[in-house]
DNA sequence: CAAGTTAGTGTTAAATTGACACTCTGAAAA
DNA sequence: TTTTCAGAGTGTCAATTTAACACTAACTTG
């Protein structure tokens, strides 16, 4: 998990937070998150929307007219990039899931809470993005995520039928040797494939939801 | 399907539109998604969030600062109440679906096919909120209902098994007679079940969805 | 070549889903 | 009173999906 330390906070308020900013008038929301993750860490990596926070008193502040701020969340993986702090952000560190402070800035401890929430149900679909795993990579590792943001074991075969049959893990013909044991076959994550099991699944939700 | 005229439009919008407004700075926007409808068309009827509209150009004017609008668009059904319009909305009247027209203010247009995806997958899952149906109903009108929105037939056996299973519907020991064969079992509609059923659909759901 | 270690594979039972046809009940007509 | 009409209401079977479970394959090291 990485959190940012931001620079100017509200008197009282956590300076810890998720790296977030306001949307330009004229941007998608999505390339705004992309915008200012670069601009805060210097990361460029796919991001996956999860939810919405809208609660009118969520800044813990009273609402005056232009200060009302509805943050759309969006949540992404990150390989080996170091970061690079910029912007609001003045600097940041990756800390474990389960070290991240009770407070943080705002509401932004719920909306990792929500962020966990949302990995364990795709986590349960078979539907974890793998923009965080080496380029190539064997099954049982993808397991070993799975197994990680489950905090539970899965059954070695079930798994492998679930996630192959979802078709977007390619072999690449090559395979991990240097251990010994059996050498195991290597996969890539074939993002493009993936984007098409998130909208099939979205075909089949009910849309009116709450 | 209710379309209000919207009294002041900019030159070359279509008037005929959604009802919708903006939130204010200190409101949830389902509680302002229940004050406009209130306020444009007297109606008071529990909603449905199923989609936000965020494209910059959605106004098809250019964006200057404070002008970019983000649409949270909710659905809801009506019975019988008879729609008393105010606020920015001079008329209105409630048209078939398919009589739409193609161009409406905005991106209304877009936003009510939206509405309409959001309806069939709902029925597709037997989770069609029944708010419009009259007090008691019998499961063939309930079959009827779900059989207008996905424009096919279905099955009477399995649509009574598969609705039944929802548990959102409830005997209310009378029947309808008054009809030439057989009475019919007359139900309630349970929106608290309701919610439940669909509280636990989004437990299955895959959160990470674009 | 034996031992150790992980890779990789298939079957069965249970639950779910879709297809399909007949009997029940009341009213109206004969 | 009996028959006819029309929709109400019900059960089974086959196919698919899901969860539980154990062994053989392949490579390295000693």
């Amino acid at each position: 998990m990485l959190l940012v330390e931001r620079k100017a906070v509200s008197n009282g308020e956590s300076p810890t937070s998720l790296p977030g900013d306001e949307v330009n008038s004229n941007e998608l929301i999505l390339d705004a998150a992309n915008r200012v993750l670069k601009q805060q860490t210097g990361l460029e990596v796919p991001l996956y929307r999860f939810r919405s926070f809208e609660d009118p008193n969520r800044l813990n502040r009273p609402v005056e007219q232009g200060d009302r701020v509805i943050t759309k969340a969006y949540l992404g993986f990150v390989k080996n990039q170091i970061p690079v702090f910029g912007g609001l952000a003045d600097s940041g560190k990756f800390v474990d899931v389960n070290s991240v402070p009770e407070k943080l800035l705002y509401d932004h401890r719920d909306i990792f809470n929500a962020a966990l929430v949302a990995l364990r149900k795709s986590a349960e679909n078979h539907l974890l993005p793998l923009d965080g795993m080496p380029s190539n990579f064997t099954i049982t590792q993808v397991q070993q995520l799975y197994e990680a943001v489950l905090e539970q074991t899965l059954d070695k075969r079930n798994f492998r039928r679930s996630i192959l049959a979802k078709n977007y893990l390619s072999e690449t013909g090559e395979m991990l040797s240097g251990q010994n044991f059996r050498p195991a076959k290597l996969y890539t994550f074939n993002s493009v494939s993936f984007q098409n099991c998130l909208d099939k699944e979205l075909e089949k939700l009910p849309v009116v939801l709450f």
